[in-house]
DNA sequence: TTATTTTGTTAGTATCATCTAACTTGTTAA
DNA sequence: TTAACAAGTTAGATGATACTAACAAAATAA
């Protein structure tokens, strides 16, 4: 059996190593905003566990058994909170805390159910793509719209990383997923980008925004 | 605040006291399947915390706030198993366990929306009375069906308690909540009882379920 | 009413998940 | 290339939640 505890530990692990293969005992330290020492045992305790592959002062990967176990909370996770906004009315802002703790109740029918009922979701409300039963994950190849041209027309797709003050700005926008936008201009001096969308014109958004919405060029659906 | 751990022992405590007001040590070590030390030790906790009245060798009682949290709790369970079966078409026999993990979840705007979108249910799936927002319950006033006599018909209204083995039986002889029940025979040697309702006819039901059959006489509607 | 059994309590131990303090290893900058 | 800093590790402490063993009080039976 695995504690909640170290579920999040995992989770950590998982999200932080999807970039580079691996992370820092530091890097989760600041995550999860507890101690060095602490997380140095707990990665020892996961390792005998075999879902970590620990070595003194290298860096720390998940073992397969391990990333297939974090993939399966993160689905928990990313199919709580679609059904929040689908099924119970909540905004794509307030579901990441309730789906944070909905993430650990062990009980697979509860989930498989979830899924069945929202008509077994692809992706979670953010645009992220949800991991099937065995924990395999489909990789998203958007880039980011701070990446894209002036001229260039988008599919906006997803938020990575949503933060809800972030998801909240983009809902007063009324900039949500599956839109699309049209790059009108790029200020050279700070990044930012004027975009129309919907019924918006010239609508101004910081580079600290468009580097996180992801977008397709070739107006994907589904 | 107050953890998973201690919030079972305060709910148990709370079914326990509900009949005569006290609860042993031992009542509850059987009920949760922990050694009396720990619960002794834990009683004093939450004693400190002026949850429950501890005296050395005196029965257990909850303080008022104590009796208040465990209601809470109690409304969370109910509520969630009340969705399962709603909304989601879970049956009655399988919610426990799910609601047992969910009441524990710290959102209050969750068990809210539940709440509202199930139209502020008044009992759960069992008919045991959901605790409103201020931890306040109504008694019910049933009586059980092995109370009553030959002749006499009355209403389904409850089952308490409910273990799942029972809720399945009851549902394979579709006995469902809200209906009329007549009580056609009682053998004097057992207590076992000959009922008729819908479209069945004189069906045996042991003294064992008749106990734990709750029962109004006028029958009432919600 | 005394003896026996059940219930409650104390003391001491273990594990999990956290911490601080101190030490070691690795990296970076003078 | 060594001195300083950052990152990683070890050791030891703490609080929560469990345990067993041993003892004390209360309830029950002889």
């Amino acid at each position: 059996m695995i504690s909640q505890t170290e579920e999040n530990y995992l989770k950590v692990l998982y999200n932080l190593t999807s970039l580079k293969g691996e992370a820092s005992v530091n890097d989760i330290s600041k995550q999860l905003d507890i101690k060095m020492p602490t997380v140095n045992s707990m990665m020892k305790r996961l390792a005998e566990k075999k879902l970590v592959v620990y070595e003194s002062y290298k860096p720390l990967k998940l073992s397969v058994e391990g990333k297939k176990l974090a993939a399966l909370i993160i689905r928990k996770h990313r199919l709580t909170e679609m059904y929040l906004v689908e099924k119970m009315g909540f905004g794509w802002e307030n579901v990441h805390n309730i789906a944070e703790q909905i993430e650990h109740i062990q009980a697979p029918e509860f989930f498989d159910k979830m899924d069945e009922l929202l008509g077994f979701p692809k992706v979670d409300p953010h645009g992220s793509p949800i991991p099937d039963a065995d924990g395999n994950i489909a990789s998203d190849n958007y880039l980011k719209l701070s990446d894209c041209k002036v001229g260039e027309s988008v599919t906006f797709m997803a938020v990575q990383p949503s933060s809800e003050d972030l998801l909240k700005f983009l809902t007063s926008r009324e900039l949500s997923l599956g839109l699309e936008l049209k790059i009108k201009q790029i200020e050279p001096f700070d990044g930012s980008m004027v975009i129309s969308y919907a019924n918006k014109e010239n609508e101004m958004l910081s580079s600290k925004v468009c580097d996180k919405l992801l977008v397709s060029k070739k107006s994907k659906k589904k």
